[in-house]
DNA sequence: TTCATAATTCGACACTACAAGAATTATTGT
DNA sequence: ACAATAATTCTTGTAGTGTCGAATTATGAA
């Protein structure tokens, strides 16, 4: 991950509602939620919430595939996770007695 | 961690000099780095740094101490660490088998 | 006290981002 | 083809954010 594909991602996060639908949506696994569904949850307007999700899905943090009429949003946990990483990165100079973040190890690869 | 706190925190990481400051106090520790010597390193306005330090501290992720007529920045470690357990909370519907950021256990308190 | 250094605060300007509703595109079912 | 549903795109007004240089505050040394 570069710092400019950070800065896109740590901004587009950086809004209430676009928090607040990452947060439900990093809870939803692949499968992940329509846009309706979403606004719907979250008290938001379809037309804000269609914004929103195109601007997580432009930061790269999100995932966007058709299904019927319905569009499925689900979190890129692969990509959350370079995020993580690159914010950490080095932390303490990687001195693992000191280090408060040793991500190198215990965030398995699962997705 | 609340979510206006996270958003703050996110929007302030979300800029180019800060994030580069921040990652390079990451490294640092506690004993931290003045603001002068941050803005040298990083090629930055002092009187810009100063206003991009002040935005970390007041989104919570620096602690700024005065030593000498240095102002010595570091990292809020334990803020950051609620930041990211607000982010990947609930991961996966906390389903252990599946779940790709099991935060609960692997990072440890050392700050 | 006076000077030099470290850092912050202030004011003006430009730029970017958000909100709201209307209009548009895409898909399914009749 | 036509109507209904799902979602996105567009337009306008508004508010926040970043930048720059000058002025200000705080600390340490002569």
């Amino acid at each position: 991950m570069k710092s400019d594909d950070a800065i896109m991602a740590l901004g587009a996060l950086a809004q209430e509602d676009r928090l607040a639908a990452f947060r439900l949506l990093m809870m939803e696994g692949d499968q992940g939620l329509p846009s309706g569904a979403i606004a719907e949850r979250l008290a938001v307007a379809p037309t804000r919430m269609s914004f929103h999700l195109a601007t997580l899905e432009k930061a790269g943090l999100l995932n966007a595939r058709r299904e019927g009429r319905h569009i499925h949003y689900s979190v890129d946990y692969l990509r959350m996770r370079s995020l993580l990483g690159f914010l950490i990165e080095d932390c303490c100079g990687s001195n693992p007695d000191i280090c408060c973040f040793p991500i190198s190890e215990p965030i398995q690869e699962t997705h």
